[in-house]
DNA sequence: TCTGGGGTCCTAGGACCC
DNA sequence: TCTGGGGTCCTAGGACCC
């Protein structure tokens, strides 16, 4: 039996999160700015219809802004979390076997329900969606995860929200004119590529020899011309697996020239990993920081550098990790810049069940049960009380590295002071 | 005023070993 | 003149995704 996949994708997804909550945004022109208040990452069709591109800086399109007074959010990802969870679970009453790929898009093993009814099922379960969480999806399903994500595409423009790509031949009639860079796992440099080869459809692609196109590109994209094809390659991956690697980075509001700010602020993305690493049951035993000037800036020189800190045992203890990043960063300062963003990344993640055996005392810090528990408890507190709640020390309470959020909507579903009134 | 943040996978090439 | 060949592991870089 050939399979049949559902994409079920969020439309403009964070703009409609502000929605549900502020229901006099809906027909107004509306944009999520990035962290920072950087560029615009979410757009309502209105925002589109004016001409604000996705990631269009702030700066660049102020006027636009101003002139047809467009609603201007910067993010709110507590927000978005808890609507994409709802979202997730609604889904679930469709299928049993579910796959969610990102915060604003699921697929649907729709392999059981009748060909005919498709159509029917996949409007059905936007109607559902939007009534239960009040965001509005677009439903694309076809035989593999590529053709969904295609009809997916058609499903945005289509007044019912939904499109099946079911037979070939209404596959190869649509594939003929879909443009190759919007096809799943086709970027900019090989839609670029393709094209001067002389492709420029999806067809095109879909009808080149796979080995070739192996040779040419590499497994991923032959793997990408076969399900065009209909030949299901990509699975449902079902199970959440655990993250091989964790990034906290963030931008300044304002650029910081101290080495002690610096501190301040990798200390406070390792104190996140840090907390992220135990709550996914992980140690780390490789962390980087990294940290460079604004790119942007025309006057002064770019300077940009990272440093891999190799940890003698996996490690997950935020103290342990504190050390280590500001090792690191005191390699990688140099007097005199001014710096617009540090980042931190832990890799080489590992269960934290799976322990080497010990030949040194240095472990010892690092495992004795008093320090696990006193972990947990700073963990349980921030839980309970909102992050940062507890702090260590080296994050510093001052915070003027922090970026910039001016226009954040309230935590509508995170505190119950900030919880919608009505009447 | 000024351009996000967080991930994954694949491949080539070097180091090292026998 | 000749100076192996094959395997594994690791890393950096490049591509992609949202």
């Amino acid at each position: 039996m050939t399979r049949m996949f559902a994409l079920v994708d969020c439309n403009a997804f964070f703009v409609s999160c502000e929605r549900v909550f502020q229901p006099h945004l809906e027909k107004k022109p509306v944009i999520v700015l990035s962290s920072n208040d950087g560029c615009a990452i979410s757009r309502s069709n209105e925002a589109k219809a004016l001409g604000i591109f996705m990631g269009a800086p702030l700066c660049k399109i102020k006027d636009i802004v101003i002139k047809h007074n467009v609603y201007t959010f910067s993010p709110n990802f507590s927000l978005y979390a808890d609507m994409s969870a709802r979202v997730m679970e609604t889904l679930k009453v469709f299928s049993q076997q579910l796959e969610v790929y990102s915060i604003d898009e699921a697929f649907l093993d729709l392999s059981s329900i009748p060909r005919h009814e498709l159509m029917a099922y996949g409007s059905h379960i936007k109607k559902v969606i939007k009534k239960w969480t009040g965001i509005p999806v677009s439903v694309g399903i076809g035989p593999t995860k590529t053709l969904a994500k295609v009809a997916n595409h058609l499903a945005k423009k289509h007044p019912t929200g939904c499109y099946t790509l079911i037979t070939p031949e209404k596959t190869a009639t649509i594939l003929k004119d879909f443009p190759l860079q919007d096809v799943w796992g086709v970027g900019a440099q090989w839609s670029k590529k393709l094209s001067s080869l002389g492709m420029s459809s999806a067809l095109d692609l879909a009808q080149k020899d796979t080995r070739w196109v192996g040779k040419a590109f590499n497994v991923i994209l032959s793997r990408t011309a076969l399900e065009l094809r209909g030949v299901s390659c990509l699975n449902l991956e079902e199970l959440i697996s655990p993250k091989k690697s964790m990034i906290s980075s963030r931008s300044f509001g304002t650029p910081i020239y101290s080495f002690e700010d610096l501190r301040e602020a990798v200390s406070y993305h390792v104190s996140s990993l840090a907390q992220k690493l135990r709550q996914q049951g992980s140690k780390t035993s490789l962390i980087t920081v990294s940290l460079r000037t604004n790119p942007f800036d025309r006057k002064g020189s770019f300077y940009s550098n990272t440093l891999l800190v190799p940890l003698s045992f996996p490690v997950s203890d935020t103290s342990v990790l504190i050390k280590a990043a500001a090792s690191a960063l005191e390699i990688l300062f140099r007097e005199g810049l001014s710096y617009k963003k540090v980042g931190v990344t832990v890799l080489n993640l590992s269960p934290e069940t799976q322990r080497p055996s010990f030949l040194f005392n240095e472990m010892n810090f690092e495992t004795s049960p008093k320090r696990e528990s006193l972990l947990k408890a700073v963990d349980q507190l921030n839980d309970k009380h909102g992050k940062g709640s507890l702090i260590f020390a080296s994050e510093g309470l001052i915070k003027s590295w922090k970026s910039k959020s001016s226009w954040k909507s309230p935590s509508f579903t995170q505190n119950w002071s900030q919880l919608m009134r009505v009447g």
